[in-house]
DNA sequence: TCGGGCATGTAATACGTTACATGATTCA
DNA sequence: TGAATCATGTAACGTATTACATGCCCGA
């Protein structure tokens, strides 16, 4: 009977707009993978089980392939459900972090390799802070609602910002410090 | 044949010293668990396939319970995997973010529940801020050096550090947005 | 003596990805 | 014509958590 967090996802995805189990997957790449992401093959009987729950209400089409299109719309209680969800705190942190487990390891490497890689590091982060901004930027000034339902896009793409800023910066001191290994 | 990244966490803990399986889930808790989280279930087998390929060496002591108690060493094999794997980029970023998750749906909720979320979110962050500050005095000078074993747990601890402190500010703003709904 | 920490190990379950199978439409 | 996109669905596999089972030692 529990709803998992990708149910969730999906529920704060649908009380957007309405769509396909395909159309969901599009949107867990973008914008909604920058913070949580889930394939197809799990996105599809998670749709199936929020159905049954009552909390989504599907809708069949003629589609193209060889089955039907099926369109799921949020319901009363799904809403209910998500905003009930939305205020509790949540359960764990992101506790899994590739680049700083490297990091953590780094000092068995050789300083110059793991320079190298702290520097690529900081040109991908220093790229994301340019397409966030961008993305930001195109919101509009509604978004600043915390009513509207963009409000959600505004504010965490604010943090993505932020969070690439940060991030770069680190790679940038984790670079410089690699550099003077002999010399203090 | 391939090493998953567990695998590597526990070849960085065992590069620093020989520890037993339990010790190894006590140490992922705390200082590894702030970025990298594994269960005993997960680590027990791991350490086995690992000893397989030839990674780690293991020795047998008479133990407490009702199994002999064993010590894993890091091989030179194994250290040389480590240092390779440090320097490769890594694969993937964090990408499962639970309070982004909620933030995205938080317009479907009531702003002053949605105030309290992001104020005590707020709160925890500030207290790992200081958590984080007082492990860092308490590393030694030495861990400046790229090439000492405590260079990692600065590094980490310095990223985490400057990542709390991003992460109470965009709560805080969080807070402050969702308190002037009506009056812009 | 009783709970908690040390210490190993297995099993059940949940969670998540990748690959496969099907087939229409669109566009170069 | 042939690749890409739309669209559903299943199966196999890999990864990870939780719970269980055993049993010693130590301190309250």
């Amino acid at each position: 009977m529990a709803v998992p967090t990708l149910g969730y996802a999906l529920l704060a995805l649908l009380a957007k707009q309405p769509n396909t189990a395909y159309e969901l997957s599009q949107r867990v790449r973008r914008p909604l993978g920058y913070f949580w992401t889930a394939s197809y093959g799990q996105i599809h009987p998670q749709l199936r089980e929020l159905t049954a729950a009552g909390l989504l209400s599907e809708e069949s089409v003629a589609g193209p392939g060889p089955h039907d299109k099926r369109v799921y719309t949020i319901t009363a209680a799904g809403r209910d459900a998500l905003a009930a969800w939305a205020v509790e705190p949540p359960r764990q942190e992101p506790s899994r972090d590739e680049l700083l487990l490297k990091t953590y390891a780094i000092w068995t490497a050789e300083p110059e390799q793991a320079r190298a890689l702290a520097l690529s590091q900081a040109a991908i982060h220093r790229q994301r802070v340019a397409e966030y901004t961008a993305i930001r930027d195109r919101l509009g000034r509604e978004a600043a609602d915390p009513a509207h339902p963009d409000f959600g896009s505004l504010a965490t793409v604010r943090y993505g910002i932020g969070y690439e800023r940060h991030r770069a910066q680190w790679c940038e001191w984790l670079a410089t410090q690699l550099s003077h290994r002999d010399s203090p």
